[in-house]
DNA sequence: CTGTCATTTTGACAATTAGCTAAATTTCTA
DNA sequence: TAGAAATTTAGCTAATTGTCAAAATGACAG
């Protein structure tokens, strides 16, 4: 049962449910994107994608300074319909498809760039 | 996403995950037989089940002093089949299910009765 | 090498939660 | 109607968790 609870618990937050719902439709993302939808710091993002990591229904890959995540192969396939059927007409899923979309139009280093200048202006 | 992350929360306990499983495989339960099988004060077990339904995963009936709960008629199906397949050999989940098979035999009257002597009798 | 950049780890703090006991509620029965 | 029994609610404590800021790590560029 552990491995089941972990991933339930690894559901159990509204932020990694958004990454998931993120990540069931775009092949991969870099932590730097996740930063974006989300607006939590880095650490904190982080720190939310190894629990993820952890329950194993993520899985990475590191290209240089980038970390990028996408969806474990082993994914459940049930739960993949849950969340695909569920989550489909929520609100705040649709903003962020609709944020993942100009998010995924540049590329990563810009985002870095900005979420820095972000911080440095206090925006 | 609200319905969903309540759903995720639900499940995200080991007592609850275990009681899911028990309803799965049996029509319903009071609660004083899933006392018997969380061995947790009525209180908690009582506190969970609140939980639970107000996920809308559980349904109650009353019938005179026992309250009885089954799994909800719109429990999500892609669920179901992810608890049922995922959870069929976990060790826990077995051993539970032995147990139901002697909780189930005999009148909901019994366990009560029997709670109270172990509560007395302090064992 | 040295500095810079993306990510992860760590430490601190606030908020949430599972557990208990005890009191309150509801229902049945004498 | 009074008492007993099953369940729920309330108050409390200890443990867990989400968050941030800051330090540490790992990788690339000059």
């Amino acid at each position: 049962m552990e491995a089941e609870l972990n991933i339930a618990k690894a559901m159990a937050d509204g932020s990694r449910m958004r990454v998931l719902a993120a990540l069931l439709r775009c092949d991969e993302l870099c932590v730097c994107q996740i930063v974006e939808i989300l607006r939590l710091a880095a650490g904190t993002v982080s720190r939310h994608m190894s629990i993820l990591h952890n329950a194993r229904l993520v899985q990475s890959r590191k290209d240089g300074k980038w970390v990028y995540y996408r969806l474990a192969t082993h994914f459940p396939e049930p739960l993949r319909i849950w969340l695909l059927e569920s989550l489909s007409d929520s609100p705040e899923i649709i903003a962020d498809q609709a944020l993942l979309e100009t998010i995924l139009s540049c590329a990563p280093e810009h985002l870095c760039r900005q979420q820095k200048e972000r911080k440095v202006c206090d925006v």
